[in-house]
DNA sequence: GATTATAATGCAAACGATTGCTTTGTGATT
DNA sequence: AATCACAAAGCAATCGTTTGCATTATAATC
């Protein structure tokens, strides 16, 4: 069926080791036959099978994108929130994806419920040499799908800050902290000093590490910082309401747009409108940031980037296994929309 | 480095070709012998490299997953909609990637920007024999990739309903005319005469199939259907808010909870608040159903189902490529929320 | 005991590339 | 004219499995 090496050997009258050197480009082919391989190559529209050539050459050009297992440990009841379904994940694998196949590599998907399957897979993947290294698209406590890839000096690089391992960690990431005291010092910008915290306090680290930077910020400026609410937990959002009717605040950092967009009209319920008498500022720029008026001012943490930086590194990595273990930092930066108003004394 | 068929065969004393059988459990080799291999495999913890296998055999167990152009021609002033944006998808490749594992396959991810590109990684997955087969993620009208599957007989089958060679491809896909009439009759039911149609109407054809069903609908009940509106143009949205005004509906279907959750809050600014003065049903029981109250009243389509069967079909035709062509109708139900409320006459 | 059938295994050639090593061809040097 | 150097191309083994076709061992038949 498919055109082979061999058919293009025959065709330009040459030894197939000569059409694979000239693929190559190697310099002990002349210009000549070169030219006479690549017409045939043309002609007979050859591409190499990436089968043989792994098999040869012990490679794939396939990576491995590891999306976190849909219920972990401590959100098994929280299916609303599931990770998973945050756009996050969708924009960041296209991404990903269209950067590895214009450098000529694919990506497979490793998508599970539980972590037990996760890993399997994982470890299937990996034994049946079908990539050549991975991305983690998560970054968790304690994690065995880590541990797994250290322990086995697989190539892998972290999408998000490692809590652990952090000096055997290639990683690429916002400054999480950062980002929390952007937000913040907008809000203080504007006039606000009664600034309030929403997130998932005791889940992903990338939460914890925003709400480091608020409180830090708000340190920083001689503020008062408050404690922070999980909204999962309904006694929580009671807390929260409280606080907000004691007048406790006048703006909010809020952890991710898709908790801005189901507090907002929560918030409303209780008489403050978020553009007219309350503000709040959200992180991630993501599709539910322009859902409905008003828009949400945001802080825009450069998904593309992040994609392409990782893909960029596994890659690098592969060629150079003892690459130094550099961490990419991505910037951020604040997208004005409608939900932040100056604070009036 | 990794341990190999050789190595298993001189641990347990006997040729490449008994271990390779042991593992098909082919009847010819002798019990005694498959306990002898197993053990043997068991303790070098042998994996077959799948490269060597697919090189041998012609297969990958590897299927490519081809999501839509993210700006394809009609869309590309609307960013806040792209298609790919709709969790949907993230839900979709998951699920399948879930069900291939199972089955010892894997998914491989083709998205690109433009319709350009995404055929060319197509046809490179495709010529480099890197997967068996595709899942189309969606269905369009004049499709080149769909053009291409078809005329070079590559495998594949079909997320939705073709519009074009519709008994050359195989598809799975709900009914969405039903779809449509399932949400309109909800409605009817519960005292609506005056009834809408929102979607995205000159856009993808699952669209185009649920106005047909609320138009049908309404027609068996001999009430009036409207013309729908497509509510990426401001046009008709002004169009809408109008008819809205002049009191033309109760209740109306909308073709994606996304629309939904946007048009809510559009809605209450003229003061029509869905669940106390106005009724809404929309589509797809995603993520937006539940995002703020109140919580969408919505036809669950059956992702995990829709993702499930095509996944088990395109196995089912590698295995045999003359399976019938079957369609795959899944089917879908309403899914009662706070939306909906009855129309007092 | 020679022949034959059958069951159980092994041999070796694929699959489609890559690459170290050899061979061939050409012109320069003595 | 013999030798050498070097450039250019080919040979053949290799990567890890699979599988058609021997081959061997065992038991059954006459």
């Amino acid at each position: 069926m498919g055109v082979t090496i061999k058919d293009v050997a025959k065709r330009a009258g040459v030894a197939t080791s000569t059409v694979s050197r000239t693929i190559k480009d190697n310099p002990n082919i002349s210009q000549a036959t070169k030219d006479k391989v690549r017409k045939a190559m043309q002609e007979l529209g050859y591409v190499p099978n990436v089968a043989a050539q792994n098999l040869a050459n012990r490679w794939t050009k396939n990576i491995g994108l590891i999306l976190p297992p849909a219920s972990s440990e401590d959100q098994k009841e929280h299916s609303e929130t599931e990770r998973i379904k945050n756009p996050f994940f969708m924009d960041i694998i296209t991404q990903i994806s269209q950067y590895l196949n214009e450098e000529q590599y694919t990506a497979t998907i490793a998508a599970e419920d539980t972590m037990e399957k996760l890993l399997k897979v994982v470890q299937i993947m990996h034994q049946q040499k079908r990539v050549d290294g991975f991305i983690l698209l998560y970054s968790a406590e304690n994690d065995k799908i880590t541990r797994y890839l250290l322990e086995n000096q697989i190539p892998f690089v972290m999408l998000g800050m490692p809590t652990q391992y952090e000096n055997e960690i290639r990683y690429v990431d916002n400054d999480n902290i950062s980002v929390g005291k952007t937000a913040t010092q907008y809000l203080i910008e504007k006039g606000h000093e009664k600034v309030g915290f929403v997130g998932f306090r005791n889940h992903e680290p990338v939460h914890l590490e925003r709400f480091e930077g608020y409180f830090l910020e708000m340190k920083r400026q001689k503020l008062q910082p408050m404690e922070g609410f999980d909204v999962r937990d309904p006694k929580q959002v009671q807390e929260f309401v409280s606080a907000l009717q004691d007048g406790k605040f006048t703006a909010i950092v809020v952890s991710d747009d898709i908790l801005a967009v189901k507090l907002i009209p929560l918030l409303a319920t209780y008489g403050y409108k978020v553009g007219e008498n309350f503000s709040c500022i959200s992180i991630n720029n993501s599709i539910f940031s322009t859902l409905y008026h008003p828009y949400l001012t945001t802080v825009d943490i450069h998904v593309q980037e992040l994609a392409k930086q990782s893909a960029k590194l596994i890659i690098d990595v592969l060629k150079n296994p003892k690459l130094s273990l550099t961490k990419y930092i991505i910037p951020h930066h604040i997208v004005v929309r409608e939900t932040v108003i100056p604070n009036k004394k």
